[in-house]
DNA sequence: TGTTAGCACTCATTGAAGGAGAGTGCTAAC
DNA sequence: GTTAGCACTCTCCTTCAATGAGTGCTAACA
């Protein structure tokens, strides 16, 4: 038994009702469509035929269907058509996008809300990242006696901040040569290598040792971080618009994978390359969402650095208005953080 | 009629018992109470009273008396003593709060999950701040071909970045030297003055005009963000504990609330000096938490800058233990952000 | 004069009972 | 192969009465 012309129509009938209506779907809604000439009777034998197969299942007995994860899946794999966003609707984000500021956390912080207010879901936005991160720059700023920040900033253009201990009684003269120093040796060169060149820094000139060996903790620190890029969540709130979250556990639940920085950042996963990546229901691999979908596209920042924006939201989502939304927003952020004023 | 020594036994044993059921609380609740040696009758008398007087009210006639705002003003006046963290609990605190970095936002971040984990509430942090914020570096640093990153570091040890332009064929070592430049400038001068100051240096060379015109426009701003400070929320999910929250719409708000960081700045007020400053209710000023409670206390960072900290929950909350996490927790984040190691 | 027991009354909450309605599966007719 | 008809299932909503927590008032008590 395969899937037949009629058997893919009904199906697509029952998830786009299900995606607004979250209600179980019944024969007679289906019969009633436009498009669909067919009774009641012939529906329930598909609509009986699709849930043996996987794709439809049932609440209880005397109930409408409800879509599985297998038919979203299809529904996506191959009814999915990407539309088009009014130019009403782009010029609106545009102009929410405007930003006098071209702060990086700026961009990203205001994409995450416009993408949560132009879908109804929550986003979730990754800041830039780069495959193979190097070292820029590295600046030492006095802060007060016996305490200055240190300053790194990567290939990426992220940059770290950390509050080390200094000798007291070392120059602002001092730092910025050592500052200067440390860049120069620095820059360039891949995290990996930090470690080995600061060796030989330190073997070449004794003076600062102590300094040194703070800095030298501090990059490692970062090294270690080096996958610890900042996620912007915007929309939190709009999950309670769902009745699927009307249960507080769920909501809850929710709500702490959130605030998982770590969490978010898996499901976020690499955003690839610019094409969109849909992860259904189990197949994004977070537990907590389960029941969740997740989709994701990225946008480039300069000329190597990559982001990850998406949008996490209940399986029966309209998938096809995020996929639009989402790719509009990545060529958005992309054109926003790149050179082209 | 003024409050007599019994009406505010029974107002504290009817505020006790509020916090922790969220249930009217009944005459003969608080008759059966040890320390209350009067039969419900009596203690229905003097709820009355209370009630007259402003310090109770009745959700329905045939319920018992629920606290108004005014009982917990005279509560948390009159009656509130700060308490003593067990050791046990400061012990499982300070775990949580090591961390091998001591970047400003990482130790930050990790307060507003202790402060929300260890009250149950609503947690939220706000970076330091200083009162007269002063540049203290500026750093340009190429990214692509005609794009750089601009630095700035504040006096208050905040690093602010930005995307800018700039002419095409710049060396990283014309970069370099216009950074020196512009710290040597603008190093210790007040944000107010730096307008002022760019004038001067674009008089004096008019080389690089067109990069220093747009980190001209950068920096100016970061002196209108100036009051930007980074704001950190822990435990969201926490509110879905309590059953005022029960109300999808009320936690749709609060939740709003949380994702605006300017709301949130305003309500977190200036932390003042260590004092811990408790808003009741309407207090607050911010009509979507008149029903919520903010408590405040405020760190210091090194020799000037201060931030705030402060836990938002319902104005039923316990208030007492409260206070005592947020005093233990200030001392414990000025301690980690400053220089004794 | 302050305190308490007693009592009638109020009102939210709970649970049971009984439709109404939406939906199904099956059978038989077209 | 399609559809009309029908019996059946199960959730949801409404109604209704019982329950019980709580109140205010009155009268008795110390």
């Amino acid at each position: 038994m395969g899937l037949d012309e009629r058997k893919f129509l009904i199906l697509q009938a029952i998830i786009d009702d299900y995606i607004t209506t979250a209600m179980p779907v019944g024969s007679r809604t289906i019969s009633r469509k436009a498009g669909v000439g067919f009774s009641p009777a012939t529906i329930r034998n598909e609509m009986s035929d699709l849930e043996e197969l996987g794709y439809l299942a049932q609440p209880h007995t005397s109930a409408g269907r409800v879509p599985s994860y297998k038919a979203y899946r299809l529904y996506v794999d191959k009814l999915l058509k990407a539309g088009q966003l009014t130019g009403e609707e782009r010029q609106k984000i545009a102009q929410h996008m405007q930003t006098r500021s071209r702060q990086v956390e700026t961009v990203i912080r205001r994409a995450a809300r416009v993408l949560s207010d132009a879908t109804k879901y929550t986003s979730v936005v990754v800041a830039p990242h780069i495959g193979s991160l190097r070292i820029r720059h590295v600046q030492i700023v006095p802060v007060s006696s016996g305490t200055a920040m240190l300053i790194i900033v990567t290939s990426a253009g992220i940059v770290k901040d950390a509050v080390i201990n200094i000798p007291e009684g070392l120059s602002a003269d001092h730092l910025y040569g050592i500052s200067r120093m440390l860049t120069e040796r620095l820059a360039g060169q891949p995290i990996e290598s930090v470690r080995q060149i600061f060796a030989e820094i330190i073997r070449d000139m004794g003076n600062e040792r102590k300094l040194l060996a703070e800095t030298m903790q501090v990059i490692e620190e970062n090294i270690a971080a080096v996958d610890d890029r900042d996620v912007y969540v915007g929309g939190s709130a709009n999950l309670l618009n769902y009745p699927e979250y009307s249960d507080v556990d769920k909501a809850k639940n929710f709500l702490a994978v959130l605030e998982s920085r770590d969490t978010l950042r898996r499901v976020m996963g690499d955003g690839g390359d610019m094409e969109i990546t849909i992860r259904i229901g189990p197949e994004n691999g977070v537990p907590e969402l389960s029941d969740c979908s997740v989709l994701t596209a990225s946008y480039r920042m300069g000329d190597q650095s990559t982001g990850t924006l998406g949008i996490i939201g209940p399986t029966r989502m309209n998938y096809s208005r995020v996929v639009t939304v989402l790719g509009f927003m990545g060529r958005a952020i992309s054109q926003l953080l790149s050179d082209n004023k």
